[in-house]
DNA sequence: ACAAAAGTGTTACACTTACACCCATGT
DNA sequence: ACATGGGTGTAAGTGTAACACTTTTGT
């Protein structure tokens, strides 16, 4: 067991990439980006970014969000190390993974648009250079793991939203179908939503407007701190 | 996003540690080092090693518990990266960790004590230096979850155990307490166990011995493939 | 009037929880 | 005989899953 470092042990790059999820009220979508330069011009890779020796990885990746979106307000998880020796040809890069989840909007999308970014649906992401498939799929199941077991949807949806929008996210994004009547009764019983007043039509063909609801975060809050979890599966 | 490496960004050092958790019938353990040299000498640590810029990590870490077990069947689960920049006063360094479950026996213990190392109960570990605690923590939580979810606490028993062992254990793993009757219907009726003819006699003073048991490796394949999840909780 | 999606209840079954006594054995 | 932990069953309640029709609105 030697936890004595000599100089020379000092030979490691760190990078940060961001594995970004969004809901665009039909699909869960993620953000990749086209890397510029050698090596691998032109192939797609997750948002990412070198992290100097004396630099925290997550104040880079949330850096990386705000001058790619001009939006601040990054509650970023950290998922994982991926450091395989051979995962980078330049040298040994080790690389620390953040996910997050946002709600998409049109400014938003611009923004990231004139960036070079673009979204991709989650459930067909294009090959990515690096490990970076790898990193997406263990986001991926993160993602999963965090909608079951807690009202995280909220945070990809928009402030207001129909009770069919919330059942699309959970199916979306747990790759599964539920029933209409059993989904609304459980999440209605967990009054942590709120009625409100609007109504809204859901595309041109549908003719009857559904109601919206909003997210009882008090309620939510309440819950936490008694050790809820909220666990649809 | 700038992700290209120039030469004098590779200043970063790799460590790993393994949080290694064992059950001694009783209570559940977790092994623990003293750091021999500056800094920190004498404190204790999880047991951690240094990386080299070409080596896989986990490779190393395996390696660390072979050489202070003299076991080499190690199944080790990568936790999570532990990357504060000033977490380490001789320089950025940074510890990718890892878990693993053990069955506790003399012959390991031994060889253990002759290497420097001691065990600890899980629920009551030792200040650590570094940020050896959080890792320990994380490393816990992950116990949990895994536990709650397969049965991996087979792995943490002797090849045959009574199904108060195997109840002590999730017990001390989860941190509550089950009604013994409906424990033993939920386990049994999970088919992941086989009644053996073998009796012991749980401690000095108990008279009557108690069944021994045995875990159906089979049937757990089987119930793996089909996406089974064990789920106590 | 019709097309389209919104919305709504009931029943059967499985699982969970709470609970207390007799049994087998060694001393 | 008694002390010790080993072992067992039942009933009430809660949650889950399967199922199809009526309502509202825009065209």
């Amino acid at each position: 067991m030697r936890v004595e470092f000599s100089p020379d042990e000092f030979k490691v790059a760190l990078a940060t990439s961001v594995v970004v999820f969004g809901f665009d009220g039909e699909n869960l979508k993620t953000l990749v980006a086209q890397k510029k330069g050698q090596p691998y011009e032109g192939a797609w890779i997750i948002p990412s970014c070198v992290v100097k020796a004396d630099e925290n990885p997550e104040h880079v990746a949330k850096e990386l969000l705000v001058r790619a979106t001009g939006q601040t307000d990054w509650l970023l998880e950290k998922l994982n190390v991926f450091a395989d020796p051979y995962r980078n040809p330049v040298g040994r890069v080790v690389n620390i993974a953040y996910y997050c989840t946002v709600r998409l909007d049109d400014t938003l999308a611009n923004n990231l648009q004139r960036e070079g970014y673009s979204w991709v649906p989650a459930s067909d992401v294009p090959i990515l250079a690096y490990d970076h498939n790898e990193i997406m799929e263990y986001a991926r199941e993160r993602l999963k793991r965090r909608v079951k077991r807690r009202p995280i949807g909220f945070s990809l949806l928009p402030a207001e939203f129909t009770l069919n929008n919330i059942q699309r996210l959970y199916e979306c994004a747990l790759g599964k179908r539920f029933d209409k009547r059993n989904f609304r009764r459980k999440l209605l019983k967990s009054q942590l939503l709120i009625e409100t007043d609007h109504f809204i039509r859901s595309s041109e063909r549908a003719k009857r407007p559904s109601r919206l609801y909003k997210f009882n975060e008090k309620k939510y809050r309440t819950l936490s701190l008694r050790g809820y979890d909220f666990v649809y599966q």
